[in-house]
DNA sequence: TCTAAATCAGATTATTTTGTCTGATTAAAG
DNA sequence: CTTTAATCAGACAAAATAATCTGATTTAGA
């Protein structure tokens, strides 16, 4: 069905990014992440789960508990997000599935697949989602 | 799992530039495909059957009988087999699994994004398999 | 015409991904 | 200390994807 991200990894970025546009010091519940994004409660708590023991966000248990970012905004980029939830292993494998793909025995679209595979990276891992506020407010109605 | 080509696209590829790499007018039975690049016979069988209603191979039935390329391999674009096998959805949705992203409504990574992906349909719609050839007697023992 | 070797077709199983349910634990506030 | 509202944890269910099994059909050649 081609697809880049997981349905995991798509739902912990969007949440991701919902946290880092509200107030930095406010704990958010995971119920409030659910409904603002349209994500299934249970679901979406799994995966805040996951990002809280990678130290990307951190939780506040028990009443007015949540979750809130674990550093600046500007220091956790997109990647830290992707590599915490999907890994980073799609980046290093053959897109076209064959083994033993690499320079010296490159797949037939290595090159080119390669190429794009590091702008994608790149991209992911230059920008920092402080970045992403503005557009993430115009998206998300908080 | 960030994965960019689902597996039965990844061996539908993988099998077209087999027979794209061979002798055009030589009819390859589904069990050589599958023992040449490890692909399980009945799935490789069920791939290359829907690559031929999508008019990209076509097949020979009874003794002797086997897949050909249906066209000659100047004429087949990579794309056209990911359409066939995945369909084009993912080049057109969010990559963030946001509704309604487009450039009114844009999600926070939506140019980055956009920009990459249409580099990757470039590049799908721009080679033709018969490019391939000698990158693909490399990888694969005939 | 018969047999062997292939595709074709549909049902079934296995695995992975996605999503749900239930209950325990934690912590704030009356 | 009790209630309430949250996370945490693990089992469970559903759906999608990947793979397998079985048997029918087709066709070349003896």
């Amino acid at each position: 069905m081609t697809v880049f991200f997981s349905k995991k990894c798509e739902y912990g970025l969007q949440a991701v990014l919902f946290m880092a546009a509200r107030d930095e010091e406010c704990v958010c519940p995971a119920e409030e992440i659910s409904k603002k994004l349209n994500i299934p409660k249970e679901f979406i708590s799994k995966i805040l789960q996951s990002l809280t023991e990678s130290g990307i966000i951190e939780s506040k248990k028990g009443k007015f508990g949540g979750f809130k970012l674990a550093k600046h905004p500007s220091k956790i980029k997109l990647i830290d997000i992707v590599e915490a939830i999907d890994g980073l292993d799609s980046f290093n494998s053959c897109v076209l599935g064959f083994p033993n793909c690499s320079p010296d025995k490159p797949c037939p679209v290595h090159d080119q697949w390669g190429a794009l595979r590091t702008k994608a990276y790149e991209m992911l891992s230059s920008e920092t989602i402080d970045k992403f506020k503005e557009k993430t407010l115009n998206k998300i109605k908080i």
